[in-house]
RNA sequence: GCCGGUGUAGCUCAGUUGGCAGAGCAACUGAUUCGUAAUCAGUAGGUCGGUGGUUCGAGUCCACUCACCGGCACCA
């Protein structure tokens, strides 16, 4: 058995379990009548769910770690205690705990149990398997903190009550519990939301609506490079690149099952009312599109196929739109119009493990080239078993096992780790996701490569196969990008703002020492754009001391400062951002080496 | 959508028990031309998120609403 600290036989998931009991008996206290849902130990600490006869505010922590404190110092000891179901039944329904008494049943019914455990510490008692510490004596007072107040449905389901949860974290001793404080109020200033400020990435207005960003000069910057980087990837990829309207009428959303499956992710049909010259009247509702698919469907359809031609690769740099919930609704990561690096390639049932070998390869590179990690790969499947079903995927559970059997084989052959998840499958197939972890913590997907068998024969599509018969190709539907926003999100908490030079809003500031240089400097500055880079010159009224501090806060890469010997020597002083060496070199050297970095998209400028 | 919190100048934030809306930074103007993280002086900037109400009087109290934040649900 492990003991690691996490595991349920560690030490700090006991403290961690026992915390959060030890803040119910707090909460009960605090708010007499409250009833208890769950209350487990989580990464960096511990929640409790209630119903609270009167609502706790983050105001009330102070009372409520106090209390907690108090209860800790009276070293009180936690008893397990195991009682007959029937017993535990009616304990429970004493203790008017109607939640707890609703999962006793469903425990008793699915694991055949014949009693139930319960901990009793001081006056408090709950239904609990364990394991907890043996006395509160064990629990450091000083190695936790309450942290925020959220609510949260019983049992994650919508259609329950909401209760009340109070986050905590918790440590086995103050210094950890600093640190992770600490670095918790680190990732803050890592934040997209703050970064895009400060930054003047983006922008949100009222008047444009919500999720609807607004993206100022040094965002489209980033945007457009790594659509650039898209592109060449593409191209050498054999992807032929299309563009299609914002729109469509809504009976072809009608026929590719997005009606169906998806209409509370769109906006709502636009009606528009014709009178033709004969005094009828027409109407048509058009919809934005959710997704660019049903477009490259109908490019793909508008003629006869051959197999000869695939794999067909059509890519779009397109813009969805999306009704996201108004609670979803966050910075740049979870927005109501998404830009994407979309492609969706059609293919033979034959051709779709390589397929989708090639776009992971291609994901591969991107990442690499970016330098990112900190990611896992989640394999997103149908699950037969939600309730939902019919609601969130097309019926048709032999085409989703033979496109599960697809990926599963293929993640199988290249030794891919990864998540099972049933029940994350798009409504028209299985998918495996990219998912990475914001600063602050937040579990998202990020770049997609998803296995439609389910829209291509509703919308008729075909290919004259080799044996002269019409076949149904598959399609897959990729997006290594992600979406623009949600991966200039990343990027941004990734680099903390600092983007490499290829990426940077302003790739090169020119500062001079005095304005007796302003002819020198404004030559390099046009120099470098003849060569399109982002170079500029800063304020001249300024000192070189608030010019400099200036551009780090603006975390530009690249300070070339220039003044009397400079300008004699043709040369440059490169200043990096967040490097202290400093080296004066000919311009032309400097040059050379700024265009290869560029060029090669490296995260490290190697100054020459 | 749901639970809770928060909205005062471009940004960060003050604003007593209801009594004339403020500071720093940014911006603008002028002076300064300076060798590595804030030069000096001046000017301008606001329907206190919005609407309605209570009051002699509302940034402050009440109702509704919008947006944002922390979560839950949903999802790229």
């Amino acid at each position: 058995m492990s003991d690691a600290p996490d595991s349920p036989a560690g030490p700090l998931y006991r403290i961690r379990h026992s915390l959060a009991h030890v803040m119910a008996q707090a909460v009960l206290e605090m708010r007499e009548g409250s009833t208890l849902g769950f209350g487990p130990p989580i990464a960096d600490g511990f929640y409790y769910d209630f119903i609270l006869s009167e609502p706790l505010t983050e105001r009330d922590f102070p009372d409520l770690e106090r209390r907690m404190r108090r209860i800790l110092k009276k070293g009180q000891r936690f008893y397990r205690e195991e009682v007959p179901v029937d017993e535990g039944y009616r304990r429970l329904e004493e203790m008017g705990e109607p939640y707890k008494r609703e999962y006793a049943e469903e425990l008793v019914g699915k694991k055949g149990l014949e009693s139930l455990t319960f901990y009793r510490s001081g006056p408090f008692l709950d239904m609990c398997d364990g394991p907890h510490v043996d006395t509160a004596k064990e629990i450091p007072r000083d190695a936790f903190r309450l942290r925020s107040v959220a609510g949260a449905y019983w049992r994650g389901d919508a259609k329950n009550v909401m209760m009340t949860r109070v986050y905590a974290w918790a440590f086995a001793d103050k210094q950890a519990l600093d640190e992770a404080v600490r670095a918790y109020e680190l990732a803050q200033e890592r934040d997209h939301k703050r970064l895009g400020r400060e930054l003047d990435l983006f922008t949100f207005d009222d008047s444009v609506g919500r999720g609807l960003p607004l993206w100022m000069p040094n965002g489209t910057v980033i945007r457009d490079e790594i659509e650039k980087l898209a592109v060449e990837l593409e191209f050498r990829a054999g992807y032929q690149r299309v563009a299609t309207p914002h729109i469509a009428k809504s009976s072809l959303y009608d026929q590719t099952g997005h009606l169906d499956h998806y209409r509370d992710s769109m906006y709502p049909p636009m009606e528009v009312v014709e009178e033709t010259p004969e005094g009828e009247t027409v109407r048509e509702t058009y919809m934005l599109k959710p997704m660019n698919c049903p477009h490259h469907h109908k490019i793909f359809a508008s003629r006869l196929r051959s197999y000869r031609e695939l794999p067909l690769r059509l890519a779009e740099y397109g813009e969805v739109y999306r009704w996201e919930a108004s609670g979803a609704v966050s910075g740049l990561l979870r927005v109501r119009m998404l830009s994407m690096n979309d492609a969706h390639i059609y293919c033979t049932e034959a051709q779709t493990q390589d397929v989708f070998r090639e776009v992971i390869s291609q994901y591969d590179e991107a990442y690499r080239i970016l330098g990112l990690s900190n990611y896992y790969i989640r394999f997103s499947r149908w699950d037969p078993e939600d309730p939902k079903g019919r609601e969130k995927y097309v019926d048709a559970p032999e085409d989703w096992r033979r496109s599960e059997r697809i990926i599963a084989d293929l993640l199988e052959e290249m030794g891919v780790d990864y998540v099972d998840a049933p029940g994350e499958a798009a409504f028209y197939g299985p998918k495996i996701d990219v998912q990475f972890q914001t600063v602050t913590g937040r579990d998202e997907s990020l770049s997609t490569v998803q296995l439609d068998f389910a829209v291509p024969p509703r919308l008729g599509l075909s290919y004259i196969g080799e044996d002269g018969a019409e076949h149904v190709p598959y399609c897959v539907h990729r997006a290594p990008f992600s979406t623009h926003e949600r991966f200039v999100a990343l990027l941004l908490e990734h680099f903390g703002g600092a983007f490499p030079t290829w990426l940077a809003p302003v790739q090169v500031q020119v500062i001079t020492v005095s304005e007796h240089f302003h002819e020198y400097a404004t030559g390099i500055v046009s120099r470098l754009r003849e060569k399109f880079v982002r170079a500029e010159l800063a304020s001249e009224s300024d000192t070189v001391s608030k010019k400099i501090r200036d551009a780090t806060t603006r975390k530009i890469p690249n300070l070339l400062v220039v003044g009397e010997r400079e300008s004699a020597a043709g040369t440059v002083t490169l200043r990096r951002h967040g490097v202290k060496a400093q080296a004066t070199m000919p311009l032309e050297v400097f040059e050379a080496a700024l265009l290869d970095t560029i060029a090669r998209r490296t995260l490290e400028f190697v100054m020459p």
